[in-house]
RNA sequence: GCCCACAUAGCUCAGACGGUAGAGCACUCCCUUGGUAAGGGAGAGGUCACUGGUUCGAGUCCAGUUGUGGGCACCA
């Protein structure tokens, strides 16, 4: 008589032994209906499990996370089916639940086509109506082996050879179909249900190695009910519409081009961003104690050679020869200049900690099927700064620069910021007492500030641990930007070195950081996260001046350069059309602040300003409305009590 | 770099079967001076990514190249 221990605490007994079903359908008629699978003490596990002793038994439906995960792991096993059905010469290797969805790669001489996946799509939903049981099996590891080897499943043979001798593996029949898997599974086919869809097709290497041969990968995304998988589309399209290739086009922002794969042409008002972003980060960085200079983009292949970006790198070098024969390398990096110009005359410990930062551009030659807009590219700008100091003040420069990423990045409304913390690699240089110091100073740092921070072993730099900033955008989605690392290899690697208090030559600790990381990235980062409606103080035009008739013309000049004079973004639409095609069009451009003058605003020499987002107009004396827009103009932090950008990344998210 | 798809006017897209290009918006001109998300009319605009092939004839079929998109690998 096992006693049945339910998650709100009550406790049932059954006659041994009991399967999952069964309890479930002790519980209430819905929850046997619902029931995917169960958990038991801590172990997911089949439905039809028989359990013989006393245990914590909870029902898993499909309305919670782990039932989500089973629907959508049994998703890729339904696809897996479909696809033998359809294509019996193709093979199976892995179909795991992913984020959303699920996937499943097979291997196949030719590639599955966009009208093979309607066909797969529509042979699932005739599996789910089938309902077939999905039965677990148990055999011995070399039989299961030598069964996939006879049908021709190599890779799953191949899977189940690297599972220890002797072991017992499960597998799991639905059908014809059968496969290796560690389970749970729902008990039928028919459970899943028809919320899925499949999304994309996609190559991928074998066991994730680009040394292996290329599979065929088919995702799709599955949910729990079919209004949630409606939902998930509808913020895909969202997604779509935020897309910052997108946006830049429709705002003007930059344009790509063939001639320069990679690279980004500017337009004037994506250029503006781009500079407001930099006197911005020149302004807090030089409050923040940095000295900004400034290196040479072209320098000769032997500084990097000694830098070890030669040997180790090469290969995302752009190299060129000059006449002379002389051989340079466009930097990909910015130490090495720091490191430069920090050796350049003699430092004494009074000078530590030295900050330099620079808006270094640096160019990478980044492999051709990685570029994506401006997120990733081969030439972009760093806000870069190398700190030079002792190992004693590693904790305190760390502490500082959380502090200075985390107030900017509030600036942009992103509240949400996720800090990584890697540790030492494999693959290191330096010794394990350096190590460990320099792990325990970042690591104490974080933890002094109260900070969370997940644990990332064994991904810090080749020279020194790292702590990454993630921050979430408007939608919920996550970009690696700020990074800090230090190292205690370059500075002696290139003969960096200061005197201490006791008049001997020391070699400086150097911490690498980079808030906003490139430049173009948070620029694209932005354009997503405020779906393009830029807050007054970024925005590339911030006022558009606009007449009702031409009346207005002179008085909307005098506004304009008003407006200028006062150091605001500004231009005039004189032009001969309605002031409904007006505000349409610059609303459509995203343009914060419409004002509008007519014979009214003439005569009272006042303005109408409309807010974009807003239906109505408020109509204010010119002073006043500049006095509103010059503070709106200023960073978040530097207004007069302003409750800050997340507002309107707020507005536009719901805009 | 690898797999798949795609490349037509500034933008968004049509162009069964091969018979030498079309729409809307934007642009230019004319009319309209209109109070908050498209007033009307006319006009101009394309070596159909590039190279080669098949064909009497290629935007359309085939091959290659370049680029873009989605993944994979990469991201110092």
């Amino acid at each position: 008589m096992p006693q049945i221990t339910l998650p709100d605490g009550s406790v049932r007994e059954f006659d041994a032994p009991v399967r999952g079903d069964e309890i479930a359908a002790a519980i209430g008629k819905r929850l046997a209906k619902d029931a995917l699978a169960i958990r038991v003490d801590d172990d997911l596990r089949d439905l039809g499990t028989e359990i013989t002793d006393d245990a914590r038994v909870a029902i898993i439906t499909r309305d919670s996370n782990e039932g989500l995960e089973l629907l959508r792991h049994d998703a890729a096993h339904v696809m897996a089916e479909a696809v033998k059905e359809l294509y019996p010469e193709t093979q199976v290797t892995i179909g795991p639940a992913i984020e959303n969805g699920f996937y499943y790669d097979f291997a196949r001489e030719t590639p599955f086509t966009p009208e093979d996946l309607e066909a797969i799509e529509a042979r699932m939903h005739e599996i789910v109506e089938r309902d077939e049981a999905i039965a677990r099996e148990v055999w011995a590891r070399d039989r299961a082996v030598e069964f996939f080897r006879e049908q021709g499943e190599v890779y799953k043979a191949e899977i189940i050879a690297s599972i220890p001798e002797g072991e017992d593996v499960s597998l799991y029949r639905q059908g014809e179909f059968i496969d290796l898997c560690r389970g749970p599974h729902l008990p039928s086919t028919g459970r899943l249900g028809h919320a899925f869809r499949l999304t994309k097709l996609a190559g991928a290497y074998w066991r994730g190695d680009s040394a292996n041969e290329m599979l065929q990968r088919i995702y799709g995304t599955a949910w729990a009910h079919e209004k949630q998988l409606k939902t998930y589309l509808q913020q895909l399209e969202e997604a779509e519409k935020r897309d910052h290739r997108k946006l830049g086009r429709q705002l003007d922002l930059f344009h790509f081009a063939d001639e320069a794969v990679g690279s980004v042409f500017w337009h004037p008002r994506g250029w503006s961003l781009f500079q407001s972003l930099i006197d911005y980060m020149r302004e807090r960085q030089i409050e923040a104690g940095y000295h900004e200079i400034n290196t040479p983009d072209v320098m000769d292949r032997g500084l990097w050679e000694q830098s070890g970006h030669w040997q180790s790198y090469g290969e995302h070098m752009f190299v060129t020869e000059t006449a002379d024969e002389r051989v340079w390398a466009l930097k990909p990096m910015n130490c090495p200049g720091h490191v430069a110009v920090f050796r350049h005359g003699l430092k004494s410990y009074r000078d530590l900690p030295y900050r330099t930062a620079e808006f270094g551009k640096v160019h990478r030659y980044e492999p051709s099927g990685a570029l994506h807009g401006l997120l990733r590219v081969r030439h972009f700008t760093q806000d870069d700064a190398h700190i030079f100091c002792t190992e004693d003040q590693i904790t305190e420069e760390t502490i500082d620069v959380c502090r200075l990423v985390l107030s900017i990045y509030r600036d942009f409304g992103f509240e949400d910021v996720v800090i990584k913390f890697a540790d030492r690699p494999d693959n290191r240089i330096g010794s394990d007492e350096i190590w460990e110091k320099s792990e325990n100073a970042l690591r104490g740092a974080i933890e002094s500030m109260g900070l969370e921070y997940k644990y990332n072993p064994g991904e810090g730099a080749f020279y020194g641990p790292k702590i990454e900033f993630v921050l979430r955008d408007a939608i919920g989605r996550d970009w690696q930007c700020g990074t800090l690392q230090v190292d205690l290899n370059l500075p002696a690697r290139l003969g960096a070195t200061y005197i201490g208090e006791d008049g001997a030559k020391h070699v400086p600790v150097m911490l690498h950081r980079a808030l906003f990381g490139s430049l173009e990235r948070f620029t694209g980062i932005l354009i997503e996260h405020y779906a393009g409606a830029l807050p007054l103080w970024l925005a590339p035009m911030q006022v558009m001046v606009t007449t009702i008739t031409s009346d207005g013309d002179d008085y909307a000049l005098e506004v304009a350069s008003r407006m200028r004079a006062a150091g605001l973004r500004v231009d005039t639409d004189l032009r001969n059309e309605k002031i409904n095609y007006k505000v349409r069009e610059h609303s459509l451009q995203k343009i914060p602040a419409i004002v509008a003058v007519g014979n009214r605003e003439v005569e009272a020499r006042t303005v109408a300003v409309r807010r974009l987002g807003e239906k109505g107009q408020r109509v204010v004396g010119l002073d006043e409305a500049i006095a509103a827009l010059v503070e709106e103009a200023r960073p978040p932090s530097r207004r007069e009590g302003e409750a800050g950008a997340n507002a309107a990344a707020r507005k536009s998210a719901a805009g």
